[in-house]
DNA sequence: CAGGTTATCGCAAGTTCTCGCAATAGCGGC
DNA sequence: GCCGCTATTGCGAGAACTTGCGATAACCTG
């Protein structure tokens, strides 16, 4: 655990959650300038394997990191108007248990936000 | 419907579907360099306000492009060995219906693959 | 705690995609 | 066909990562 990690390890903790990699990087060289953005980069990836962050995958594009240990959470987001909603896995275990016996498959359904059209922007 | 927008829409004609944005500049400039790659990229997106061609996200990072007209499914991705599975919408529906009547969501479960471990890799 | 091995870092260059802008091509009305 | 308007293009600059590499720091092992 070197200084750098711990950094970002602290970043990641204050931030409260989905937050994004450059924006990590922001916080971490406003203090310590000499840090490259490519090692928070890597860190990042580093702590995962560790166990100690997670990310996700919310709009189309942006990969969003949050420590491990806050409680897991489905994602829906609007296409038309970007709004972000949270809902609980309970939503999603039928499918979740659905693919595991038909496909032997152990899907993630946390990882990937569910992309649609929200209440407010349905026709 | 410029020349550019035709040589776009042939390429992704001759590649049989999930073809990267960069793979498909590639194939446009093989034959008329002077194309720039960002028109490519441009004009995927306007085909796609058109309604010619719908882009998914499979794995974490590249966008795949596909003409409109190929008929929707659902991917199954392995995080483990990369291995993708296409999976019926049927197998989805139930839970597009829930989202539907619980949180008033048209979710688009073709949009975005859903991640996880494959039979092969499960421990 | 010295010596060697391995992991990690900072830097620089490379990728891939995006954006602003001036030039231009397409297009409808005359 | 010509004129003017708008959409589209190529180009250059730039954002957001990624990768290769030599230098350095961390960590065994005796």
């Amino acid at each position: 655990m070197t200084v750098q990690r711990r950094l970002v390890l602290d970043a990641l903790q204050r931030a409260r959650h989905h937050t994004t990699a450059d924006e990590i990087a922001r916080q971490v060289r406003a203090r310590h300038p000499q840090i490259d953005p490519s090692t928070v980069y890597r860190n990042l990836e580093a702590l995962e394997d560790l166990g100690y962050v997670t990310h996700t995958h919310l709009d189309d594009r942006v990969t969003r990191w949050h420590r491990a240990d806050v409680e897991r959470h489905g994602h829906l987001v609007c296409r038309r108007c970007g709004s972000e909603q949270e809902i609980p896995l309970r939503t999603l275990e039928p499918l979740g248990r659905r693919l595991r016996t038909e496909q032997g498959f152990r899907a993630d359904l946390a990882h990937s936000a569910i992309v649609g059209i929200c209440r407010e922007c349905a026709p």
